[in-house]
DNA sequence: AGAATCTCTCGGCCGC
DNA sequence: TGCGGCCGAGAGATTC
């Protein structure tokens, strides 16, 4: 599932393998991926004999800079990309299929067919759906502490289903939420605007150390997944809590406890993160 | 009006 | 082996 890290380690390592290849063709195998334009044909054309110039990356989308537009990609659980040469056989689950000028294909495969394709023109891209209601980035300068801190005072939610809001900080999905909220030493359940000035000052800050330290680990685990770049593995190695239900806290020895929290699968320490702590 | 919650997309996978 | 239910990002709809 990837969330920011590995998006960011995807756009790295996909970025030189495309960039100044021209699309000369696009075979989209299912339909559902693409969201804009409507019609499929449209897409088609619009992207031909368009050149990839760079990919950027907002929140867990990927940004696609062509000659005249942005193809804005969201890989959802489980959205991977690849690259091929002409004629390897079209593997399973295998979507989207973009024919480069120097013989390789770009292709977009999800098993889950949840991820989304947009193609906007640059005026459109920001202010439109699906990037127009994005919060801050969690590595940009205006993403301080006291931004956090006003955006969670205002919302009765509980903690977690506010750091999940794209629309307050892109780029945290339900496994880094967990490890930001068990570092912090904060249940799930708080409500956000209970958090003090010094609780959320901990939380700006392990954001920022969590998807750092899973970039760095995304970044060299990668170098032995080059032809198959969604696939990235080491950033588990040292993962605390998500997933680690009845096993011991790192912390403490506790058992690690899971509950849900807005419908998510959610891990936390019962005694390191103490609902009125 | 603004915030919170529900619904929908999908197929692998789990437990019975 | 079959089958129902679970999982989850984010948009849009609905409800509060």
């Amino acid at each position: 599932m990837p969330e920011l890290p590995e998006v960011e380690t995807i756009r790295r390592t996909l970025e030189p393998l495309i960039k100044g290849k021209t699309i000369e063709q696009i075979n989209i195998l299912y339909p559902g991926i693409i969201k804009e334009p409507d019609d499929t044909k449209a897409f088609e054309h619009r992207l031909l004999k368009q050149t990839f110039q760079k990919i950027d990356r907002l929140g867990k989308f990927l940004l696609f800079y062509l000659d005249d537009d942005i193809l804005i990609s969201h890989l959802r659980m489980e959205g991977k990309y690849g690259i091929y040469e002409k004629g390897d056989s079209i593997e399973k689950h295998t979507h989207v299929i973009f024919s480069l000028d120097d013989g390789s294909e770009l292709r977009y495969k999800d098993v889950r067919k949840f991820g989304t394709m947009h193609i906007k023109s640059f005026d459109a891209a920001f202010n439109t759906a699906p990037l127009n209601k994005l919060g801050l980035e969690p590595f940009s300068e205006q993403f301080t502490s006291h931004y956090l801190y006003e955006k969670l005072k205002k919302t009765n939610r509980k903690i977690k289903a506010a750091l999940l809001d794209q629309s307050i900080v892109t780029g945290l999905g339900n496994i880094y939420v967990d490890e930001v909220l068990f570092y912090s030493q904060v249940h799930p359940e708080r409500i956000a605007s209970s958090i003090n000035e010094k609780q959320c000052e901990e939380i700006h800050r392990n954001i920022i150390k969590v998807l750092n330290d899973a970039i760095e680990v995304g970044g060299s685990s990668i170098r032995s997944y080059l032809n198959s770049l969604g696939d990235i593995g080491l950033f588990q190695l040292q993962i605390a809590v998500y997933g680690k239900e009845g096993e011991p806290c790192p912390r403490c020895q506790d058992e690690i406890a899971k509950i849900k929290v807005g419908g998510r699968g959610t891990h936390f320490c019962p005694s390191c993160q103490k609902i009125d702590g």
